[in-house]
RNA sequence: UGGGGAGUCGCCAAGUGGUAAGGCACCGGUCUUUGGAGCCGGCAUUCGGUGGUUCGAAUCCACCCUCCCCAGCCA
């Protein structure tokens, strides 16, 4: 017995993690989902959900969810009820730690009024444009505003009556007394305060002012006593005003923030502003469209929890910026679906064959594997008749050399039922082929063949009769260039036919009763699931992603 | 041209001075009542570049190059 010694390849905040728990630095680790109300979810925040949670539940900690609502002008109650489900439905739970910005405002206030006394803080009364004047560039040092010196008193008063309503909006801003000259503009007297007559989804009109991110968030980390505060990477550069405000301020913890890079997919956006975009100007049906990124989106398309958290572990954690083949997601969708898809058989664009030597009015049933990955899924039955309906892409008249279907003269195997072999091609007055003839072969019931003999392929179908009408949606990536971000307007680089809908598939009669949300493999298709426009009367299905198909690959190239 | 980060296979990503893990993609083969899945194999003499230190460097030092972030009273 070799006792192997397991090298695990942490990634490097959970090795700072591991090393605070084993220095004892801190006893337990505290984590935080801090999302702001203001969008749906995205994969996006996935991999920080993932993160966060899943280092609280490695290490026997617990993540926070923390709506981060400091601004009443951008977030709505609505988003953050669809945060708790995204997040609820990833798999994750934050047990009694929901909280809010807002429900520290009160200590937040109280806070800069200290900072204030410390001479730490003072009240500003330039314009938003003096401001920006007096902050100086990337490589010149910014200029103190003649505010800078107030007394503590008269600064106390100011703010005072800010938070009182006494001034209009833009009339001050409280701001850290830092240093002007600082290389680090994010150092440069940042606003901490903000006037803003509006009322708040939670706050009502309690606050005329309000805290801003770089204020509230690590006092808030502060207040819930996290330890690992975790963010992405464009916020480096504010973690010495993270640190001077847990230094500068009498908070009763000392969090510190690490930052990781976020994450990228080729086709899509991921930015909130670009997705509200598509959302508002009605490029997709909604923020759970399922061709968006959203976790709501995904969810409507048919991915499942665990392949998006697989993929969020395959996909890792580092600082350099990344761009993930979405190939990478398709595959983690694959790989789940694969294992607990039940398949069906079902016809996207039918083409009737007629079995000329099968008794008219005659029917019989087949029995056939709900899941050949899975030999707990058990078998149903699915009828064949005479007439039966084939995929139109399961048929060339003149076939080409790879292509191993139906042709004239050619036997196949459908699938679970007979070898056919197609003796006819009737056509209509356009040439267009309508019907196919086959004779079928009663030696081989179920699919094999006595002789054994061995078709080279096998094709998927549906009994005319019995056979059910739904609505399938065909999707593909949203946009058609990788970085639809880069040349110009995003929205010039979007897929024309990211849609595609197909009004009348043909599927086995097995799928009735099928409810939203149910996910199944169509054989030799895809995987599908039934969409939330669905309704018993007309079944609706959304394609989640294809199978790999071999065949399409090669006729592809040819072209 | 200030400050902060990052550069290892097409895309991710391990590696922390001892002679380049793994995944996706791709390419072969095998198997197959899904051209699916599975299985087997291939896929960086080389780590942004150039010098240097060392018996030995992706790992240390120096210089250079490229990319990303910061000038919201957004987060």
């Amino acid at each position: 017995m070799t006792a192997e010694a397991p090298t695990r390849n942490l990634d490097f905040i959970r090795e700072i993690v591991e090393e605070d728990l084993r220095s004892g630095k801190y006893k337990s680790v505290v984590t935080r989902f801090p999302p702001e109300p203001n969008g749906y979810l995205h994969i996006g925040h996935a991999k920080s959900i993932c993160l966060n949670f899943g280092i609280a539940n490695e290490y026997g900690g617990h993540c926070n969810l923390r709506f981060d609502d400091t601004n009443p002008t951008k977030e709505e109650a609505e988003y953050a009820e669809a945060i708790k489900r995204d997040v609820n439905w990833l798999g994750f739970s934050w047990g009694d730690h929901l909280y809010h910005a807002s429900d520290y405002f009160e200590q937040l206030y109280l806070w800069a009024e200290d900072l204030i006394r410390d001479g730490k803080a003072y009240v500003d009364s330039l314009t938003a444009e003096e401001i920006r004047e007096h902050r100086g560039s990337l490589t010149e040092p910014g200029r103190e505003s003649p505010y800078r010196n107030r007394t503590a008193d008269e600064n106390l008063d100011l703010f005072r009556r800010m938070r009182a309503g006494e001034f209009p909006d833009g009339a001050h801003v409280l701001r850290a007394k830092i240093d002007m000259q600082s290389p680090n503009i994010n150092m440069r007297d940042p606003v901490l305060y903000r006037i803003r007559h509006e009322d708040h989804h939670r706050t009502g009109d309690r606050w005329d002012i309000y805290p801003m991110y770089d204020y509230a968030h690590p006092l808030s980390d502060a207040i819930e006593r996290i330890t690992h505060s975790i963010c992405t990477l464009e916020f480096e550069a504010h973690r010495p005003l993270y640190d001077w405000l847990i230094e500068n301020v009498r908070v009763p913890a000392t969090p510190h923030q690490y930052e990781f890079a976020r994450l990228n997919i080729n086709y899509t956006v991921m930015s909130k502003r670009k997705l509200l975009r598509l959302v508002e100007d009605h490029y997709v049906s909604g923020w759970d469209d399922p061709r968006m990124p959203t976790i709501a989106g995904l969810r409507r398309r048919g991915c499942t929890p665990a392949a998006i958290r697989n993929f969020a572990e395959r996909v890792g954690v580092a600082k350099r910026e990344n761009v993930i083949d979405v190939d990478l997601l398709e595959f983690c969708v694959r790989e789940d679906l694969n294992r607990v898809a039940p398949r069906v058989m079902g016809v996207l664009r039918p083409l009737p064959v007629v079995i000329e030597n099968y008794p008219e009015g005659q029917r019989e049933e087949f029995e056939t594997p709900n899941n050949p990955e899975d030999a707990t899924a058990g078998t149903r039955k699915v009828p064949f008749s005479r007439v039966l309906y084939i995929e139109r892409d399961d048929f060339m008249e003149e076939p080409p050399k790879k292509f191993f279907r139906l042709a004239p003269g050619r036997e196949v195997r459908l699938r679970s039922a007979y070898f056919i072999t197609c003796t006819g091609v009737v056509k209509d007055e356009g040439g267009n082929i309508v019907e196919l003839r086959a004779t079928y072969d009663p030696a081989t019931r179920g699919g094999d063949a006595p002789d054994g003999r061995r078709p080279k392929a096998t094709l998927h179908w549906v009994s005319a009769q019995g056979a059910i009408d739904c609505e399938v949606r065909l999707y593909d990536r949203l946009f058609n260039v990788e970085d639809p971000e880069s040349g110009g307007d995003f929205l010039t680089h979007l897929n024309p036919q990211s849609l595609e809908i197909v009004p009348a598939a043909k599927l086995e009669p097995g799928i009735r009763g099928a409810s939203p949300l149910d996910r199944f493999q169509f054989e030799r298709l895809g995987y599908f699931t039934v969409d939330l426009d669905s309704t018993p009367e007309k079944l609706v299905f959304n394609r989640t992603v294809t199978l790999k198909d071999t065949w399409a690959k090669v006729k592809g190239e040819s072209k």
